[in-house]
DNA sequence: GATCTCCTTGTACCTGAGGACAATAGGCAA
DNA sequence: TTGCCTATTGTCCTCAGGTACAAGGAGATC
């Protein structure tokens, strides 16, 4: 049988408040206007706190208080910003909370939320995952790289231009420093793209710098 | 109005394909048993595609057939795993899969995940997200340092665009990929530039990059 | 309601980049 | 000597990228 938590709504903010309760109803819940009344809330039942992070009196997650809570099995905090960003939305969840959301989510979504936080997952929203994935993902990519031996094949000549290409240098840019004509230049690109079969400079540029 | 996507179940798998109907119900689905005819999809209306990972003829993600698919916006792709681990989940998730969860997943679990993917979220199991918020994390802090945030003054938007520029992809694939205009995509990129004071998308990858 | 930011799209125009096609010349090895 | 490689330069042409100028709609803010 599903078996849904109590819900504590924790803001000051009384239109945040009706938005939620029009949102999850007004059955098995409380209220609560200061961050402090959650620390001292008996945990007889487990409970999903709703907590909206404008409050002025919050500590920061760095805190004995909040750790206690979120350490807690019988607690579940879903952490909600009227402005969400990226920083604190990893915050949030790396102390963790069990969701972070825009506090004016329209009512189906914060249902979801909750049904979602209910079931004992995590509810992350779409762009806060893709930051976190580029993030990995970057690492992940970095680590791998450097063994690529772009310039194996080429000139020279070729390894020189190539390089100042890769840097951003513009044609004119490289034809003056090197003392030949912009042509040349062009002549020696065409030849480095077709041995390392890329399309164009920027191209060229990543694979010169090790990414990809 | 809720709309829900049509749904597709790709495995060979008889156990699993009962038990996901069993969860999710018979009505507008439709049941494949190789990866290769989800690439054949016609994308008229969109759906979502539950994809048993365990299926022998599974290309790796870094396909263009999975690109392809993964980038559409008519598609959305829940990776489901039959013994799942971190490894597996992340390469889904960064892969562009909008959900990652245990094959066998109690029903009210798979409908939540339908749902949430209906409406646009990202699905992650709690495990996963913990473990992806470590690595960040550990990351963050290490490098972050040093980086200059050329994220700060852009929006949410640039930086998807700016990000997917710095990558070697022309406008027109963004364009693509992001589903506006390519005049859009040169809008977004002449703000990036006016913001990070560069002149083109080659000086933008090496700011993104880190380079110089 | 006025204002602001962000996202979106349009037309027109200019230019750097890169490909196609071609040529000259020096160094080096079979 | 005859190729082969490398470096050099030329013209013509096409096109993606970028800028200038303009503007409508959505959502937040004051």
């Amino acid at each position: 049988m599903k078996q849904t938590w109590k819900t504590v709504l924790v803001t000051r903010d009384e239109g945040l408040l009706a938005h939620w309760q029009r949102a999850l109803g007004k059955g098995n819940q409380a209220v609560l206007e200061q961050a402090a009344e959650l620390f001292r809330m008996t945990t007889d039942k487990p409970f999903v706190a709703w907590v909206d992070l404008s409050l002025a009196d919050l500590p920061v997650w760095n805190t004995t208080e909040w750790r206690t809570v979120l350490s807690s099995a019988q607690v579940r905090i879903v952490a909600t910003s009227s402005n969400p960003n990226d920083t604190e939305g990893m915050a949030a969840l790396d102390a963790g909370c069990a969701a972070y959301c825009h506090a004016f989510s329209d009512a189906a979504t914060l249902r979801q939320v909750r049904e979602v936080v209910d079931a004992g997952h995590v509810w992350i929203g779409r762009d806060l995952m893709q930051r976190l994935l580029r993030n990995v993902n970057r690492v992940a990519t970095q680590r791998q790289s450097k063994d690529d031996d772009w310039e194996a094949s080429l000139t020279q000549r070729e390894i020189e231009i190539a390089t100042l290409a890769a840097n951003g240098a513009s044609n004119a840019a490289i034809s003056s420093q090197c003392q030949i004509s912009e042509r040349t230049v062009k002549a020696h690109l065409s030849a480095v793209f077709l041995k390392l079969n890329v399309t164009d400079r920027l191209q060229l540029a990543l694979r010169v710098h090790g990414i990809h």
